[in-house]
DNA sequence: CCCCAAACTGCAATCGATTGCATTTGCTTT
DNA sequence: AAAGCAAATGCAATCGATTGCAGTTTGGGG
């Protein structure tokens, strides 16, 4: 075949180019009645031998199937499940701050969602993918009541635990990627946030550090759990943290830099950082860099989720890892469960520490 | 009969304990049915009133929508697709390589899926991530022929030019995220990889390197465009590249490593790098640090695609920045236009360079 | 006081499948 | 040859909505 395009004469390219596409004719899509007329049978005897059913005769089944086959015909998913009234549709709804108007960017998100995508494709789910105003989490439940999907996966609860608790109480069949929290009716899976918060604090102290940094924003259940390890690691120390070393910063990397310098401005001393996640520690170890702080040698630093870059990042990140992979078949073989009348039981999966170089002077 | 669970008093929320939850009785979804029996009207009315049809009486209208609301209705979307033959879903299919099972990970990939979520969103379109086999990229027109999607965005075109001119021929909308190929019969949307590589390679020559190392795998059409740029640059610079220096790699980040090590191996010289994807790139310096080439002093290296961390990175990476959200929308307008029947032109985004740190001496 | 248009509302067909039940067909049994 | 029976197929209702057309009510004009 000779579609290597190096061997292609290749015109200068201008910046911006086009080229124009013929618009092929949209032709009406076959449809059972249509192999029935064909066949010569009835769309009841086209539907069973489809089916595989044996009530129809084998040779009527490979005609009708051979007919299917040569139209390239697909049955039509819709009124299949609305006759069935099944679905076999998950919808994985990821919540967006309307104040920052953030875009769907986090990795560690978007690598749940990839995590999602394959733990869903496995069980041949489709994944319809949602956004949903992180105030109105409730809104997510649309998708279950308009019937487009047989259940829901939230990625992160936010704030708004109650909504998620009135959701559950009306029936909504849904599972949440985020921390256990008392009083919850619903399931979710998450990591150990507390034993991450504190291996990751008692490992700076331990290195030596007397003032760590904990950026990350504490009105969200999972950081407010890595805080609280925090708090708890310092405790097992005997140290009492200085309140002003919690800084609270939401997931935005672009806001670390200015926090930093605050505390540089404000003549705030530390000597190691920890961050609820590994895009705010890397902002983090930017802004202290240009400061003239050098990492490890001057602060020691320890980021949240291990995503992909973190082992690549200079210097490797030392980071506590959020199970992705696992993550995504946690959370379907939950929901999966709750469709099926089980018992629901919300997972915490188990954390440990990644020690890489950013935390060793 | 009476089978709306609705009006009963709410139950009262039991307490729980943490990790174990009640399974709420699956109440029977509202339907219009139900809301007809209630109003004392037919469906047809409640059907009209809902859509605001002027056919209904303005009072009729009120006490239906009331309630509507009250009952917390919202109406089947598959029926009413059905019936209308409608659709508002988008598919988005993302092929996955049969071979290394890659899963959804390269963070390229995933901010695109970001991005077109969002952009799907802002037109009121619903988006089914789907996955498909590389090397059977023509049954991603399943979605289609099933109805589950009115249309398909492809992420990638891979190998397999031909399904996918074979799809536009049957009749199934779809664009490609990808290169621009010759005897196309789709619409793509994608960088101008050719200027994208070109820049990158000018920008390393200029620098003052001879021997430029290509890793990536030129395979794939967007990547060859790339390499057909940083063979441009070297004629446009008078020299000819060595056919070692271009190294076939799969985009994943671990098969860099040892490349690198078998190119120290074969005692190849090289003094500079340009990677198709940042992802490479980044994991090529962690290799060339791990023995002992200093980038950019040693080695000034130039990545592609700047994904979220490559300003953050350690040298901030020097790269050639695709246009992700520029590129969701351009992907769904092109789709739209041709679900409307409109003249469809393939477009090349702008490509520039950004130069950092990683590619300076 | 009658008639008819205007304003509402309901009936029933329809979208593309599935399935319980009735019917037809082809044989076997007596 | 008639009856009985099993296998194969078709009829028609159904899923939850929409909509053309027909039916009902109301009010105003003649």
């Amino acid at each position: 075949m000779a579609r290597n395009p190096r061997l292609a004469a290749s015109p200068a390219a201008p910046t911006l180019s086009t080229s124009a596409v013929t618009l092929p004719v949209r032709t009406a899509p076959v449809q059972m009645a249509d192999l029935a007329r064909l066949a010569g049978v009835s769309v009841s005897t086209v539907s069973r031998a489809l089916s595989d059913s044996p009530l129809v005769n084998s040779e009527t089944r490979a005609r009708v199937a051979e007919l299917a086959r040569s139209l390239n015909y697909s049955i039509n998913v819709g009124a299949q499940n609305l006759r069935l009234k099944h679905n076999n549709t998950v919808a994985v709804v990821v919540p967006y701050d309307p104040q920052t108007r953030q875009h769907l960017s986090d990795p560690f998100f978007l690598s749940l969602i990839g995590s999602l995508a394959d733990a869903l494709n496995e069980r041949g789910h489709d994944m319809l993918l949602t956004r949903v105003d992180a105030n109105r989490l409730d809104q997510a439940a649309q998708v279950f009541h308009t019937g487009r999907a047989l259940g829901i996966v939230l990625v992160g609860q936010w704030h708004h635990h109650d909504q998620l608790n009135e959701m559950a109480v009306r029936g909504v069949p849904f599972v949440v990627w985020g921390a256990q929290l008392p009083q919850q009716l619903y399931a979710t899976v998450g990591g150990d946030n507390l034993t991450g918060g504190r291996l990751a604090t008692a490992h700076l102290l331990a290195g030596g550090a007397r003032r760590v940094v904990f950026v990350g924003d504490p009105d969200l259940p999972e950081v407010a759990q890595r805080h609280q390890g925090y708090l708890q690691a310092h405790a097992d120390a005997g140290i009492t943290p200085d309140p002003l070393l919690t800084r609270s910063v939401p997931f935005v990397p672009e806001l670390v830099a200015p926090e930093i310098d605050l505390m540089a401005a404000q003549g705030l001393h530390f000597d190691a950082l920890f961050a609820a996640s590994d895009l705010l520690a890397m902002a983090a170890i930017s802004a202290l860099r240009r400061q003239g702080r050098a990492v490890p040698e001057d602060v020691p630093v320890v980021g949240y989720d291990d995503i992909t870059l973190a082992e690549h990042f200079n210097p490797p990140l030392s980071t506590v890892p959020q199970p992705v992979a696992e993550a995504g078949r946690a959370l379907v073989a939950l929901l999966t469960a709750q469709l099926t009348g089980q018992r629901v039981v919300s997972r915490q999966l188990a954390t440990q520490l990644v020690v890489r170089h950013s935390s060793q002077r």
